[in-house]
DNA sequence: CTCACTAGCGGACTGTGGTCCGGATAGGCG
DNA sequence: CGCCTATCCGGACCACAGTCCGCTAGTGAG
């Protein structure tokens, strides 16, 4: 009807959203502070999280409705939407902790994931770890990610594990481009792929590690070659 | 409310359905003979393809809906369905002749992507083209894959793809994993990503191609090696 | 040509994701 | 303590994919 504005659950979009310009003070709160939520708002989010985690582990992500985590929950529909943007929103919020987890592990914890080893073990560490991400999240993963097409490629989980692989293989003396090069690297780890390689092509977790071993070995040169 | 048989699409799976063993005689009609299409039917999936492909055309495949194409073409919903299974079955079918044609190029074309010339180039064209094909049908292979998760990695064409790329990497003398290999230099090349790097990351065509043959060149020993 | 059989048809119906807006309330302020 | 308003709530509502089933008409047999 009218303009097509994309429905982001940014909540800085919605704070800026129809503001008349009167004497409100114009600023611009920090990006990551977040506005204090009123009480009973975060209240509900924890319910709602409490009652969605419940449910996927009892019948499995793929087939959580919205609606009965609301009502499991005790809350209306529009609450879960206000919260979460939309069911890839809730999935990729009950995700949210492993993950936070798993990107302190590469960026500051220990080698070989860590910094300390050379760049292409931490690439195969990397890999391996993954591997293991999608073994224990499978199903909430790909459902965290089944949304608009390529909007998983354009999320901030994406944006750090591209970035970290980028500067690895900087660190590397890979001569080529190294973003498409992540990328594709990436892409070899994908939920998506990883889960049909597992369940429909029956590779082993083994075959899996294997094979990526390899790949990042032919591909990324030995640090010392530089 | 009987057998919850999967709502397949395929011709042969509701010929075998609920035959009592009368004395009809015992016949598997070859595989790829369609069992007589009765001529309304045929003239429905005609115009049905030819409202979709317009509107496809006119709008952007991501935005055509099965209500509306039923409804220009004019015929009912379940028409549609019965005819294309799902919405990715109405999109796949419209990208039928080009995707033929493809195929029919890398399997019997001429050289570089058809047989001839060795197995590493062969493996240069196909990502090319395969990245014209994108060009060419974006909207309309995103719209088709993008259906239930892992969806697109059970289809027949996808398959066809890995067993051209299986061979190709059998031909040379890759020594490792070719079937994990060529998951990963398809994922390389699917559209999601693609797309992805074409408009977000503003990559130009001429990147991707030389990467593509970067990659290919890293991980694909030259024949006169073996 | 006629009949019977069944493939095919259509659109009402269901389930789900996502939106909207009138009403309720937390909590800062006088 | 009571008011005022930004914030939040809830569920009615919408759009769309996909299902179902009673009816229609094409087709092959006789």
């Amino acid at each position: 009807m009218l303009t097509q504005m994309d429905h982001s659950p940014v909540d800085i979009e919605n704070r800026l959203k129809g503001v008349p310009e009167t004497a409100k003070p114009f600023v611009l709160p920090m990006l990551g502070t977040v506005r204090h939520e009123r009480a009973d708002a975060a209240r509900n989010r924890t319910t709602i999280l409490a009652a969605a985690e419940q449910l996927v582990a009892a019948d499995g992500a793929s087939v959580v409705t919205m609606d009965r985590v609301a009502h499991c929950a005790g809350v209306g529909k529009g609450t879960l939407f206000r919260h979460f943007g939309d069911r890839c929103g809730l999935m990729r919020a009950l995700l949210d902790e492993r993950e936070r987890a798993f990107q302190e592990e590469f960026i500051r914890g220990p080698a070989p994931l860590g910094p300390g080893a050379p760049p292409r073990e931490r690439l195969v560490a990397f890999g391996e770890r993954m591997y293991e991400h999608i073994e224990i999240q499978g199903d909430l993963l790909l459902a965290a990610e089944n949304g608009a097409p390529g909007e998983r490629l354009r999320h901030s989980v994406y944006a750090a594990y591209r970035a970290h692989v980028i500067a690895l293989l900087e660190q590397s003396s890979y001569a080529g481009a190294t973003a498409y090069l992540a990328d594709v690297l990436l892409a070899a780890l994908s939920s998506e792929l990883v889960l049909f390689q597992r369940r429909e092509q029956a590779l082993s977790r083994l075959q899996l590690a294997s094979g990526w071993s390899e790949l990042v070995h032919a591909l990324v040169p030995d640090e010392r070659a530089r």
